[in-house]
DNA sequence: AGAACACTTGAACAACTGTTCAATTGTTAT
DNA sequence: ATAACAATTGAACAGTTGTTCAAGTGTTCT
């Protein structure tokens, strides 16, 4: 029973498709960056944390019971990647997240990884959108 | 001039903010290893060409210009995640992204990354939205 | 000015990750 | 059944990354 059921990888096919060109290389290069910065677990819940609103580094290192310099080290690897703003506030340094990208990347992230619907209602609202 | 200017700061304000279970702490987890898989730049990459449709392992290499080993562990990876889909066709076998979820998180990402907005057009339409 | 607080930084070390190679599985064709 | 093709897997090695520590910067308070 000699009958082809290889309709859609045909030799020729695997030539057509060209190496397209649908995004800047780039680009790409800086969204692997991005993921790479949010693809650890300590740090993405410090921007789940920062999502509720601004916060200091000493404030955040209490919350997530670890010390300062962990804590600025994390937040220096978010920051190289554009992810987190920082304002001086008096003695402290305020730290949010950095625009309303970063809050879609995480909500999306999270429904996704969520099966019961997590409770995100107070999230996109607290996103520091004073510029 | 003994002025306070620390309003946001105060002592008590750090014991206030609770540690937030605003998720439940395996869909950070899982979140941060979504992150993780896409946050290499072959990775991703492989993710963008499959936005444009399915593709059997060997098409893949020889766009990426690697061998099948390569990619195939790539894939791997992302198949541990659910990023992408696998369907038997004859010898090959196809990949695709696996969800509008992932195609959302892409989309989101390169839009953040690209300042001269990219061209998309053909991404979310190719989903391989078929059941 | 000095002391105390808030945070950052570079270096060092352990843990993890990506690629490659060789061997293996599963499928189709003869 | 044997051969050829398509893809996967485990192991090994190099490169990268996260945490910790000790020392440093900048700010406020007295």
């Amino acid at each position: 029973m000699p009958k082809a059921i290889d309709p859609s990888c045909a030799p020729q096919d695997h030539l057509s498709r060209q190496r397209a060109a649908l995004v800047q290389p780039g680009a790409i290069e800086r969204a692997a960056g991005i993921f790479r910065a949010m693809g650890d677990g300590p740090r993405l819940r410090l921007l789940t944390l920062l999502g509720q609103g601004e916060a200091c580094v000493t404030e955040i290192a209490t919350a997530e019971g670890e010390d300062l310099s962990t804590i600025s080290q994390r937040l220096r690897v978010l920051r190289n990647e554009g992810l987190v703003s920082r304002r001086r506030n008096g003695k402290h340094i305020l730290y949010g997240l950095a625009d309303q990208h970063v809050v879609d990347l995480l909500f999306n992230a999270l429904a996704h990884a969520s099966e019961g619907r997590p409770d995100l209602s107070r999230f996109r609202s607290l996103t520091t959108t004073k510029e």
